[in-house]
This record gives C-alpha cells, structure tokens and sequence, in this order.
DNA sequence: ATGGCCGTAGAATACGGA
C-alpha cells in the first residue's frame, strides 16, 4: 500500500496538478494538507472521478486537510486535534483505511516567533503528542503523516544558520517533535535514507527550486507496528517544477 | 536586514504561509 501525503497550497487553485499528480503515481492513500476552501467547495467530483474516496475537514480561506483512498472505504475517526474545544483551525483529520489508522496533520507554521502563534504551535505539538501516546497504547497500526512543519535536523535544511531564530528551526520545535517521535515512532523518510540531503518543501522566492534551497517538513510517523513493514518511499520532486504547482512536494512510502 | 512569490477574500490591499 503506497500512502502520500501532499500540502497542495490551495486545492481549487492547484486542481490540475493534483488530478495530473494522481494519475501518474496512483498512491492509494493521499493525505492532503493546507485546502484553503470551505467544506462545501471542496472538488468533490473531480477527485471521484479520479477514482477516489474522501473525506475532508475544510475552513473558508486557510488551512483544511483531505484524506483520499482509491478504492477503499475511509472510516472516520477524529475531525480536529482532540483537546481544545476552542481551536477552530482545520488542521487534522483521523480515520481507518484498509485497518490502518491514518492521522492527516497541518501543524502550525509558529511565525512569527517568539509570540502567540508560535505558542498555538508548541500547544499544538502537546495536544498531538497526547493524541499519539493513545495511538501506542491502543497498539494499532497508526501513521502520523503530513506537514509537520519542523526540520527535525539540520540535515533538513540547506542553510541551518537562517533558520536559528525560525519557529521551524527552533530548539523548543525541534524537541516538541523529537519528544513525540520517542515513544516509539519511526520518520519513515529519514529512516529510508540516513544521512541524505532529502527535501519536501521549497519557497517561491528566489529560485529556491532551482537553487534546490529546500526544506524537509513533511513527515511519515509509523508506530512501532508498521516500522518493519517499511518498504520504500521518496519525494515526487519533479512536480515542484510544474506550472501553478504548490510550494511543497508530494510525499510517499510503500508498506508491505 | 529586507523583500522577494503565492492563494484567498473581495474589490485595494491585508493576511497567512515557511
């Protein structure tokens, strides 16, 4: 089973290259972060027509995640982060597919920091680390998938010393999701591939593309279950160089 | 140190993004 995960920047305006995405790779799992559309303009039929089931947590202008199955029934599990009844931001999605639980994650960008935004972040990466501590006690097969918007490392940033002062970057983000990955989750991407420069996201500024100034932000969490089922994975790179395409790459792993 | 590029809302420009 091949799971993605993809902050598409805009599901309407990024449509074609979503659709042109999903017919040449054909993931059968796609998690989809940063829609930017209210429920009710979500392009439900394009992505039938695709050959897709979804479900989807959207918000009028920002935010929103999408999770989408090829062929597979999608059960819902949690709409929201568990734990705070005042957070109205979209910004997960839990559900089986195929007796995988999949957690769809849009972390909070945190900027600019220190402030407010960066504390709904650390909050956020609490709440999150909550919700998956009962994820391991359950001992489900669990993925935690999506735009966690943190280099774990400074591996995962082609210019470590510009990020020192970013929420990206900083110590107390690093640790938030360090902490988490402890309980026993591995980073499937990072695991695949020790010690390589492996890049998900890049700026629109400056060339950053073709400067291959990236960043790796999206991340595959597996619980301890999954960990050896672990086949393959990578970046779909190439799509960052399409016309109207998103800031970020699709994202990918295979699991036996 | 700054601003460069995007989408959205909505009608000019502000805001969020990373």
């Amino acid at each position: 089973m091949r799971i993605a995960t993809y902050n598409i920047n805009g599901i309407n305006a990024r449509l074609p290259v979503l659709l042109q995405w999903l017919e040449e790779e054909k993931p059968d799992v796609v998690c989809l972060q940063e829609l930017k559309s209210p429920d009710e303009k979500i392009p439900k039929k394009a992505i039938e027509d695709a050959g897709y089931n979804a479900i989807w947590h959207g918000q009028k202008r920002w935010n929103g995640v999408a999770i989408l199955a090829k062929g597979m029934e999608i059960k819902e599990l949690e709409r929201g982060l568990p734990g705070d009844p005042d957070d109205v931001q979209s910004r997960y999605l839990e559900a089986v597919v195929n007796e995988l639980v999949i957690g769809c994650i849009y972390l909070p960008n945190g900027n600019p920091a220190p402030g407010p935004k960066l504390e709904y972040k650390l909050r956020w990466y609490e709440r999150l680390t909550a919700r998956a501590a009962e994820l391991i006690e359950y001992e489900v097969p669990a993925i935690l998938v999506g735009d966690y918007n943190v280099m774990p490392t400074e591996l995962d940033t082609y210019k470590p010393e510009k990020y020192k002062n970013d929420a990206l970057f900083l110590p107390e983000v690093r640790e938030a999701f360090h902490n988490l990955v402890a309980q026993g989750w591995t980073d499937a991407l990072r695991k695949l591939y020790p010690g390589e420069e492996i890049y998900t996201f890049y700026d629109y500024f400056r060339n950053a593309y073709g400067r291959n100034a990236g960043l790796r932000i999206d991340h595959f969490l597996l619980s301890p279950h999954l960990n050896k089922k672990l086949v393959s994975g990578g970046v779909d790179k190439h799509v960052r160089g399409w016309e109207k395409t998103s800031d970020h790459c699709p994202a990918w792993i295979e699991l036996k």
